[in-house]
DNA sequence: GTCTATATTCCGATAGAC
DNA sequence: GTCTATCGGAATATAGAC
């Protein structure tokens, strides 16, 4: 719709990733657009709103990936799950969930209940991959469908995290041990 | 030793695992110990000085662990490990490490390379455990044990980061899949 | 040695210009 | 409809009082 507009929420989406949503503010954005800080204000009146909208973005971008992916087979689902934020990692960037969540009783309460709703998404679509593909016999796990989920979103998830700290082959290794199921 | 000192690390270290470290503030310590907020700045001349001391407490904390656990069996080592944090769970806080990876770009170069040093701490001492517990027969798993060492320390540590979003069952859940390799 | 008054910078947000 | 000048407050940090 609005070039400005969308330009500020993929900025601002990059910005949660690498350093997180308390960490930026209006005026990294703006500088990088060539207008004041304020300008920001006009399409997102309060922060908050600019968060929730670049969550509301992941979301949608999730459910069109479940959608493209629906045909696939069970396996080849995981893959593309496990390794859908691949892009990341030479940019040190962390996921929306993993950039959120360790300060959630920081974050407004509309983008608290928006993360959650993503996360919930996520972690529902998980389970029954994984329930559906045990069922049909190619996977192979012993504990429960969700509680798998948990650990693979977990692990995943703070792969992610890991490779900002260490910068070597951590989330390569993880995702390798974690399609082995 | 000085009593104003360690209950300022204390609650800096408390505030770091509930609301992060960019989120928390020297008047949030200040009031809760009745001075004005530039008196911490007697004790910790700046911020991450103080951030450096509470990650390097727990660096202290961790080595000491290691030594109290190092007579017991491999399995019971890794339970100690795997429900350390146990008492985080009703508080909603996250571990260091947790809190602060995601944010690790904007941390003081004396901060990271701190967190660099813990986490391979951690990493090293888990991944020997399972190492020397497979050897033992006392594990089972057929990744390699530091590829085992990265996914049990990411999914435990993403664990506390969920349970701040969802608070349900996700922390134990992952715990108990956690304790049967 | 311990803490306070104060400076400086930067933040998110409002009111209003064009 | 789009953006700017400016405000009020909060953050870290310094200089100096006791």
């Amino acid at each position: 719709m609005n070039d400005t507009r969308s330009e500020i929420v993929r900025l601002a989406s990059e910005l949660i990733r690498s350093i997180g949503y308390n960490a930026f503010s209006y005026t990294d954005i703006s500088q990088k657009l060539h207008i004041k800080n304020a300008a920001i204000h006009y399409y997102f009146p309060s922060k908050s709103d600019l968060g929730v909208e670049v969550i509301k973005q992941n979301l949608e971008a999730f459910n069109n990936n479940m959608e493209a992916w629906k045909n696939l087979g069970y396996r080849e689902q995981l893959n593309k799950y496990l390794t859908m934020h691949d892009s990341f990692i030479k940019k040190n960037w962390v996921c929306i969930v993993g950039s959120l969540a360790p300060s959630y009783d920081t974050l407004p309460e509309n983008m608290q209940k928006e993360l959650q709703h993503l996360v919930n998404t996520i972690l529902g679509w998980l389970t029954d991959l994984l329930e559906t593909g045990r069922q049909a016999k190619e996977f192979t796990f012993t504990e429960s469908p969700r509680t798998k989920a948990f650990i693979i979103h977990s692990a995943l998830l703070s792969a992610l995290q890991m490779n900002k700290v260490l910068r070597d082959d951590v989330y390569k290794s993880i995702q390798q041990g974690l399609m082995n199921i």
